[in-house]
DNA sequence: GTCTATAATGGGATAGAC
DNA sequence: GTCTATCCCATTATAGAC
């Protein structure tokens, strides 16, 4: 792997565990085994890296998105797989998604990263907008009157769940706030 | 005010505004009109300031559940209260409630304070629960059958919707990703 | 209880050799 | 592209005078 890409794997998993303010170009350099001063060939200044490190995360992040649409054809086993994205960003409790953890210290983020933070969420209420408004034609999420409120609720609910897990160090707070929105789903297609 | 006190209040919303990370003894300083060392006077160490923080917050929250509960006699009027609670500490969508800063930069933390961030949790699941017990039996919100489960839910929707309304820096967010929560409560009594 | 002075550490960043 | 060496600054924390 070339050590750009290192890099900034490297800044990912220490960013989602500690945020933004949490993690150092000594770290970035111990991990990837040269000296911290090297790292600025890349990244001449920390907001450069934040930018790109965002940027890749949302980017992936939306074609998952796009691979769960074309793999799964109910809206309730595209809303499955949405919450499964999140359920294994945590791992054991221990990484956040990129996004939650910047947003927790906003101010501290240079402005063009918290451009890229919020069309995150902009193009997330996009897709779970379209889902959710496939569900409340064809039924498969119980109880669904507005789409568009129901989005918001459900981007909220992922995000909140993460964080109550994160500060649990633990999955489980995340599995117990998101079980109601998955009883709401119907059965999975067995196709 | 005394000294201690105001050390603590402009220790807490410069915590809800930039997390455990972002604020240090030099702007605790500056806002309360003294020098930085005569702060270790009061708080020998930043965990000691952060730990006794936490403990006044989560304190202070308990109250107004207490409050709430005595102020209101149906769940959804409690609910509505509790949401109204979260909403309050957002201000503008400059301030997250203490907890929501804390926990994602949660591995900064000392560990007493830890403690009582998840205790913090483990005391609003236990509300929460009881007063949706009570919506279960007497139906004023729409749609609920697993009242610990709901529990969990709307704890993670308050967090998480705090943290996308400060990703944006607007309270507006919050409002959006509320709203459907809200409308499941049966209308306000009148007397 | 508040101050000045200072230590000790770690952060981001740059210059210039190789 | 990576290194050593260095700078400047902010941070937490302590010692000791007033």
């Amino acid at each position: 792997m070339n050590t750009r890409t290192a890099l900034l794997n490297s800044a990912e998993s220490a960013a989602r565990q500690r945020g933004y303010d949490g993690f150092s170009y000594a770290d970035l350099a111990q991990e990837v085994g040269i000296r911290k001063a090297s790292i600025h060939h890349y990244f001449p200044k920390k907001a450069d890296l934040a930018l790109e490190l965002l940027e890749r995360y949302a980017a992936g992040f939306m074609d998952d998105l796009a691979e769960i649409d074309t793999a799964n054809s109910s809206a309730a086993d595209k809303l499955r797989a949405y919450h499964t994205l999140y359920r294994d960003a945590l791992v054991d409790g221990t990484q956040l998604c990129l996004c939650v953890a910047f947003s927790a210290g906003r101010d501290s983020l240079p402005e063009p990263v918290l451009r890229v933070l919020n069309q995150f969420h902009a193009d997330s209420i996009t897709w779970l907008t379209r889902v959710l408004s496939i569900a409340t034609d064809d039924g498969s999420v119980a109880g669904l009157t507005d789409a568009e409120a129901e989005a918001h609720a459900t981007l909220a609910l992922m995000e909140g769940a993460q964080l109550v897990a994160r500060a649990a160090d633990s999955a489980a707070p995340f599995d117990r706030a998101t079980a109601a929105f998955i009883a709401r789903l119907s059965a999975p297609s067995t196709h």
